[in-house]
DNA sequence: TGACACCGATGTGTGCAGACATCAAAACTC
DNA sequence: GAGTTTTGATGTCTGCACACATCGGTGTCA
């Protein structure tokens, strides 16, 4: 992607409106973001436009572009959780990946052992038992690479949109695992069971077993994240009442 | 609100591409856009930049501004939502939005449980029993805005903004029912109870009550509104390799 | 005199029209 | 078939007219 001057100019003012380096309620004017990115207005508007789709910013006649507070961005845009990971609420938003995925994955592991399609169900068991395998063999990049894939077929094979969607967004939590420094050299030789085991209870149709080592798994990936955010206070969204 | 002409053409495009209408590699033309939206440059412009921030296009040089398929929509994004529960789609929008409340609300129960500040706590109990009050006397409308109140406080409770984003798309669920009369004239006995013992195992700290009265209220939800669905395919997204 | 309703000036986003720049697909040349 | 040129669409810039929310002044009435 080479990136574009509204590309560019979007990604200037999400990263500081949710770095807070932009409050909320801060008010900018069109003819002022025009000299200070340097770009025209069309270039403005239009990046306006869509940091306004993704709940940043509002816009007022007569008064300008105006900051909105956290409840109201949009939470499951893949810009905004990026933009958040690179920001200081990184454990926050990892807080909030980790728990959806407890929540989803072992509903999606019990939709993918009552529908998945044949084909998926043997790749998930070959992506398994590969898995193992480079965890014996202390392969850490393909190790990741198999647990992304891993974890992605386990998604789309679900048959929910909606899960399959989270895709992206748990290669992001897995990376972000070992960026942390958090991957040990030899992965634990039950989360390694646990995948081949969910993979064969899928691939059987079995969908309580499969549910059940989804949670095993999704349990110790918790237990080995939380403490990256520890000091992150939890945010309540207001109810928003019409 | 006057709706803009922006917003028209967002809403006039969204829909037709949703619907099908604009299948998936149609290819269009900004210019001959401005004359069918009978709107100007910029107006079309900013519309495409937004639909192109949902994943429902992509504009190339040389060529236009092309469809992308179904599972490159952004499925979280509530226009995305909406335009799909007025669509041929809307079974299976319910049937995703119905497996995503399934799985968070149960886990949202449980972070409530154990998190939530006192104020929410007392008020979820509070709408509780309201909420049973208006299920004996057959208060539909009353009952149907208890019910949204209720679960958007118990999301909101939960302190992760992902679950406390689902209130909207709980609301829609949920009005839907109404609207497609599967709404009994005075709600099951069980469900209400359901309700009440929920917000107080939240209130108490008790997080295994409260995730099995949610489990509990999901079951019941699910089998309910099943029948909006059964014809509906699964549509399996293709997991996306760089 | 003070409170209140009215109204016009002001400034900002919204929408329009036209031009040039850029760049990748397509056509062409060798 | 590889390399080059042409072409046509989006990308970017600019000047203008309009809509309309806000603010402050003015006038009216109690």
């Amino acid at each position: 992607m080479s990136t574009s001057l509204h590309h560019r100019a979007i990604e200037n003012l999400g990263t500081r409106i949710i770095t807070g380096e932009l409050p909320t309620g801060h008010i900018m004017l069109a003819e002022h973001l025009e000299e200070e990115l340097k770009v025209s207005r069309s270039v403005v508007r239009e990046a306006v436009r869509v940091l306004q789709s993704l709940g940043l910013v509002e816009t007022t006649k007569r008064v300008g572009i105006r900051v909105l507070p956290p409840s109201r961005w949009n939470p499951f845009d893949s810009q905004v959780i990026r933009w958040r990971l690179s920001s200081d609420a990184r454990g926050a938003q990892l807080r909030s990946l980790i728990e959806l995925r407890s929540a989803v994955e072992p509903a999606a592991a019990e939709l993918a052992a009552n529908n998945a399609p044949a084909q998926l169900r043997r790749e998930l068991v070959d992506i398994a038992h590969a898995l193992r395998d480079a965890g014996h063999s202390g392969d850490a990049q393909k190790f990741l690479e198999l647990d992304i894939a891993f974890h992605s077929v386990l998604l789309s094979g679900s048959g929910n949109e909606m899960f399959a969607n989270l895709m992206g967004q748990v290669a992001e939590t897995l990376t972000g695992r070992t960026v942390h420094g958090l991957m040990p050299d030899h992965p634990h030789e039950g989360a390694l069971q646990w995948h081949v085991d969910l993979a064969e209870a899928v691939a059987a149709g079995d969908a309580a077993t499969a549910r059940d080592a989804s949670e095993q798994i999704m349990r110790r990936t918790t237990s080995r994240l939380s403490g990256t955010w520890t000091d992150q206070p939890r945010v309540f969204i207001p109810v928003r009442r019409n």
